[in-house]
DNA sequence: GTTATAATTGCAACAGAGTTTCAACAAGGA
DNA sequence: TCCTTGTTGAAACTCTGTTGCAATTATAAC
């Protein structure tokens, strides 16, 4: 075993064990990868990762992970507008939900927090009586840095 | 031919006339499947719809179009959380953005508009200085309906 | 520590959405 | 009407994600 994953159990496996659930070789490898990650990743590359570590473990495995921490809510998954084919990136659920913002041009992915953002999930939970249990908003255009130079 | 469609050309197929695209029977038929449709569809139902009007047309003509509509802004997809396997799903691009609600009960889509969110655009705009494109803001949870009887 | 059992894993095969390639075709202008 | 160039259809392909099932293993009971 390469990384001794049981010293440090993590947020992640601390919260999948305390629901009863149980822990495996396979799934502290892959709660690593989605700890430790400083981007979004999709399912591809979170493979990759956990076979760095664990080299026999199967995609399948990682699908039905991150479905298992998605059910649980412990993870938000993110289109990110598609702009690489259909994948889909994950991120640990923030305290606060905040806004993806996707360059169209250099593909920068931006991260926005905003009291108006809450506000609006308010006003939805009040006016449309409707009980929010995840939010996705995701904006597409041009960053600072590309709208400069002519974008299209 | 079933349909006499060069009667009313419709907005999106004036839209992309002006831009000085092409204008074939099988785009003609996909654009008014797209513009009579009451609800979001997917791409296979969008291409057995067109079929209804032209068996001949092929699944890869309908996804060259959305393509299209897409690159020119005239159409929005939309992910509707994915609660029913990866499909995406068209609407006409409105005048106005609004929100999706999705309800994971019972799987009905709402629609709704917020000076709120109008306003966090701008805020997005002057604060992160991005040029806006695209958004969509998803939302799933339970509708009122749903929400009573008892949800998870 | 050993055992029982129920959940989890890995593999293979599958399913579905969307893309690519390319020859045949047709829209729209001259 | 002809010509050019963009568009179509068909087949094969890619990629993401799922399912069925036998082998394995985490956990709890002893």
């Amino acid at each position: 075993m390469p990384l001794p994953q049981t010293e440090v159990p993590g947020r992640l496996q601390a919260e999948l064990m305390s629901r009863g659930l149980r822990m495996t070789r396979q799934r502290r490898t892959i709660l690593s990868v989605v700890e430790t990650a400083k981007q979004h990743l999709d399912a591809s590359q979170l493979l990759r990762r956990a076979q760095r570590i664990d080299p026999k473990i199967d995609r399948v495995t990682v699908y039905r992970t991150l479905g298992l921490l998605k059910r649980h809510g412990l993870i938000d998954e993110l289109d990110l507008m598609h702009m690489q084919g259909e994948k889909h990136f994950y991120e640990r659920r923030p305290q606060r939900d905040h806004i993806h913002m996707a360059c169209l041009r250099c593909g920068k992915i931006t991260e926005f927090e905003s009291d108006l953002f809450d506000r609006l999930k308010g006003q939805i939970q009040r006016d449309c009586q409707f009980h929010i249990v995840v939010t996705r908003l995701e904006v597409g255009g041009y960053c600072s840095t590309c709208r400069v130079a002519a974008p299209a």
